[in-house]
RNA sequence: GGCGGCGUAGCUCAGUUGGUUAGAGCGACGGUCUCAUAAUCCGUAGGUCCGCGGUUCGAGUCCGCGCGCCGCCA
């Protein structure tokens, strides 16, 4: 039985990141746990290559887009081989196989009455690659923040209006179609509130794939790229080699959207299979801020990848995390998950078990077994079965570390270094007994792991002397008692060296840095360049905008923290007025009560009131800030009055 | 503004249909063993279960209000 599943296209505007390690990793962590079950799991990822904001990168970069996506889709093909990432099959959205694929699926749909040609004016943000529906001219987007421009296509539209119905009762029939529950709801409740048509081609851009019965037109970036998780096992166009549907679309939430509504609408429109399931995990948050470009806390796979190892990242980021949920990724987290779970639990446990078995067995596993640990094992067996199915990668990993605190216990409780003190026959089977249910034990758990530790889990195999590979080992016919008497262990070394989270850190701090200039040379960034700096300044505005801002010198008469708040400070300044002004700003963490008192600062006199922490705030200090960075206040160098307005 | 979620030990989280002294892992502290990677094992400390009010013989669990954080939508 096939398996198929597969990661997002990534959108090769930027460099891969520990982001798309952490779903990349999930995915092909489920593809090796489906083997163990017996099914052929094939697992895709691939990249997404159009679109405005690849054809802008490309310019910035100084590189045609064609080699601009060269040059990342390789970055990313050789980032899953240095972590060890098995990919079966895999797209680029400029191979024109894709493009073949996409225009059969259009012309289905055009076929079957799904597509039409309208003209459309709205706001659109390069940045979302999409249309702000409720925005005015001006308006920022609502996604992003950032300037939206104006435009007006003839394009042509999906019929995603015709799908509510479908859709919401495939979500009812198929309540796992979208999982986790959360974003089931949320996809429910907003297909719920009926659907726009979608516009499916622009004619803003050159960097797409053609539509087929218009040359000037191109391909909105998502109808183009969810198409790439049939092209990939599809040679001429829908007539594929049986991988499709998917069995499996690993996402991150914020594109939930698009995989469970408008990717399952273009395939009913186009008469095709629905995937089976899109499962939306969480983000991976760095030390509980979201990781941005704009904030500099992206983290990259590649220094973790050198200081620990890749299975060190892989097992972090499955335990530590509750699959679906939202997790915090930090380098003292990390390593103390690898020096706890990793070095002092199962590393440990197999020194301890291999060590003795060459001591005093002479690099032969004995006879004998526990029956209370035997049981346990085999209901390990079945508990991460269980847990892996259901994607709880993080209670399937407990269970086999309570069998691994399970035999820990067992040896001390054993003393099987006394016992090899005792030369009586009742001592010396004791003795083999324990070293064989722990050896075994230790065979179960490496098996286990295997999907999530593939590098170290064949390490411990070998050691253990197993004669066939760790991949032939089937769920089916892991139990007790399989581990030959007789058999030769291996040559012992440590699996997982205990690390010093200290050096390590700032190995991987330091890799970091010069990973990251890696990137942005390949990005074809200047080096230092600010982030700040590199925003589009808004649409142009007139005088008479600018005149609607009341802009006023005020002097700061009272100044005190707001409780519980670190930002906030309270403020009462005079800009003239009969009363000075209460006065509310997120500048605690840059200035004391004391620098600020009787400090000339610019407020914004007319702004709407505002509550913050209860204080009615009249007004807004101006300030210059850098994202990430702390508000810097502007002032004058000159003695200027107090209530001079700006202008 | 509408809908939904969350708030339990220093940290990450479990707490099933309301039921004894609220749990686990990590961390901290004390001890033990010596096969092992200063590892293991045993023990100890630490909680107004966000706040207030209510239902109940009994509330972390149910209800109401409030505070805080988050998601989706507008």
């Amino acid at each position: 039985m096939k398996y198929y599943l597969t990661t997002p296209l990534y959108y090769v505007n930027a460099a891969p990141h520990i982001g798309h390690t952490y779903t990349t990793m999930a995915a092909e962590t489920i593809a090796r746990f489906k083997r163990m079950q017996g099914y052929d799991a094939v697992m895709f990822t691939g990249t997404d290559e159009h679109g405005q904001k690849v054809e802008r990168s490309a310019e910035a970069a100084g590189k045609s887009p064609q080699e601009f996506t060269d040059t990342i889709s390789a970055e990313f093909r050789a980032q899953w081989e240095k972590l060890n990432i098995r990919v079966d099959r895999t797209i680029r959205t400029t191979d024109p196989r894709h493009h073949k694929v996409v225009q059969a699926l259009f012309q289905r749909c055009m076929d079957n009455g799904y597509v039409y040609k309208g003209s459309y004016t709205g706001q659109y943000c390069v940045s979302d690659e999409l249309y702000a529906n409720e925005a005015k001219p001006g308006d920022p987007c609502p996604i992003c923040g950032r300037p939206t421009e104006t435009v007006t296509e003839e394009n042509y539209f999906f019929k995603l209006s015709a799908f509510t119905d479908k859709l919401i009762a495939l979500y009812e029939t198929h309540p796992e179609f979208i999982q986790p529950e959360t974003r089931r709801n949320e996809v429910l409740a907003f297909v719920r509130q009926g659907l726009n048509d979608l516009s499916i081609s622009r004619t803003t851009l050159k960097w797409g794939i053609p539509l087929p019965v218009e040359g000037q037109h191109v391909f909105y970036v998502w109808f183009d790229a969810l198409i790439g998780y049939m092209s990939a096992v599809d040679g001429e166009g829908l007539d594929g080699e049986e991988l499709w549907p998917a069995d499996l679309h690993l996402i991150g939430k914020e594109i939930a959207r698009f995989h469970a509504v408008f990717w399952p609408a273009f395939l009913m429109a186009g008469g095709m299979p629905l995937p089976k399931q899109v499962f939306a995990h969480g983000w991976l948050l760095f030390e509980n801020d979201k990781m941005s470009k704009s904030r500099g806390n992206i983290v990259r796979s590649e220094p973790i990848r050198q200081v620990m190892g890749a299975d060190a990242l892989r097992y972090f980021l499955l335990r530590e995390i509750v699959f679906g949920q939202d997790g915090t990724f930090s380098y003292d987290a990390l390593i103390g998950r690898y020096n706890s779970d990793l070095a002092n639990g199962l590393g440990n446990l197999a020194s301890r078990t291999l060590t003795m078995i060459h001591q005093y067995r002479g690099d032969e596993i004995p006879e004998g077994s526990d029956p209370e640990i035997a049981r346990l094992a085999n209901e390990t067996v079945a508990a991460v079965q269980k847990h892996f199915d259901a994607f709880e990668f993080s209670k399937g990993l407990e269970a086999v570390w309570a069998l691994i605190s399970a035999v820990d216990k067992y040896i001390v409780q054993k003393a099987p270094w006394k016992l090899a003190r005792q030369i009586d026959q009742l001592s010396q089977t004791d003795l083999s007994a324990t070293l064989y249910t722990a050896a075994e034990s230790l065979r179960i758990a490496a098996a286990l792991l295997s999907p999530v530790l593939p590098q170290s889990a064949p390490k411990i195999w070998a050691q253990l002397g197993m004669p066939e590979s760790i991949e032939s080992v089937r769920f089916e016919t892991l139990e007790w008692g399989t581990l030959e008497p007789g058999q030769k262990i291996g040559e012992i070394a440590a699996v997982f060296p205990r690390i010093d989270l200290k050096e390590a850190v700032a190995s991987m701090r330091a890799l970091e840095e010069k990973v990251s200039a890696e990137q942005n040379a390949l990005l074809g960034n200047m080096p230092g360049k600010k982030p700040a700096a590199a925003e589009p300044a808004g649409e142009k505005i007139g005088v008479d905008d600018f005149a609607k801002v009341d802009l006023r010198v005020g002097l700061v008469k009272f100044a005190e923290r707001v409780k519980n708040s670190d930002k906030l400070m309270h403020m009462k300044v005079d800009i003239g007025e009969a009363e000075p002004r209460t006065i509310v700003a997120g500048i605690a963490e840059a200035y004391t009560p004391e620098q600020l008192l009787n400090r000339k600062v610019v407020i914004v006199a007319n702004l709407q009131p505002r509550k913050l922490k209860g204080i009615e705030s009249n007004g807004m200090i101006v300030a210059a800030s850098v994202e990430g960075g702390k508000p810097v206040l502007a002032g004058f160098h000159e003695d200027i009055p107090v209530g001079a307005r700006l202008k």
